[in-house]
DNA sequence: GCATATTACATTGATATCAATATAATTTCG
DNA sequence: CGAAATTATATTGATATCAATGTAATATGC
């Protein structure tokens, strides 16, 4: 009878309760649907309400400095604003200072669009909020991560 | 002059530092790049090593508790056996006991690749626990979430 | 100034994620 | 018992994620 499991059980339960990485994922899915969901009436997903929100500034900015403030590789940027600009909220353009880099900014309509999902975030937001503890003390041991 | 943008930049700013779902979202790519890294040696995923793990039991598993083990879509689940299966790792056969239902483990060589991987689990896991402050407590705060 | 290193981004391919939808099997209830 | 509801899973299509790799432009060091 040799079919015992390399790995005991009991190290299945301990690294069930104790992976960070798997907590960490669970919540990012679980978080991704509730706002994914809530956006739903703009035609947003969380990812592309943060993406946006990113461009919301007083001047273009860069795709380095996008990915690093949402610890996104910078291809995964390059692939979600393609969507972006396709339904014309961005706008992707060459940046004349230094021409490897690509400037980014909201469109008009980005900017509407933008306008009508914030109160969602809101009032979404507000919910999490009375349902969860310590919101800020999660949000500094979240910043310790990334 | 009105190309002012409707949403106030010190609303982005707010966001960006209060928003859960983003610091969320962070904290998941920073840990799964981490542990993937990690993990490259047995050539899995932070998300194949949690899933494998979760079908380390004494007896198959059917895909709901697993999916809700993970907070996963089933959808989700149903993609991710398939390249699992496909490299001889883990077996979904038909449950005798209900025909819509498949019951999962892992093989001979997933088990052993699973005990390969846990070591790196347990030191990447290490690291990570002295770089943070307090562990258990963002833990359950995570679970709060899902 | 020029060769080399570095930086900024794009493309491809593999896996991950979920909504929408479909199918088949089981359960429930009248 | 049989129709309707529920449950368990699969498929498709769209977006998300990153590694590996490539390209072009800027920066660095001699």
């Amino acid at each position: 009878m040799s079919n015992e499991s390399p790995v005991p059980f009991s190290t299945t339960i301990y690294v069930r309760d104790h992976c960070l990485c798997l907590h960490v994922q669970r919540a990012a899915r679980s978080l991704a649907r509730l706002f994914d969901d809530a956006l739903r009436p703009v035609a947003l997903t969380n990812n592309q309400f943060s993406l946006m929100m990113a461009l919301n500034r007083p001047s273009p900015v860069p795709m380095k400095p996008v990915a690093e403030l949402l610890a996104m590789d910078q291809t995964t940027l390059t692939a979600a604003l393609k969507v972006l600009q396709k339904r014309g909220l961005v706008i992707v353009e060459a940046n004349p200072e230094d021409r490897r880099s690509r400037l980014l900014s909201l469109t008009v309509a980005g900017q509407e669009l933008l306008a009508a999902a914030v109160p969602i975030w809101t009032e979404t937001h507000a919910v999490l909020d009375r349902k969860l503890n310590d919101l800020s003390r999660l949000r500094q041991d979240l910043l310790a991560i990334s």
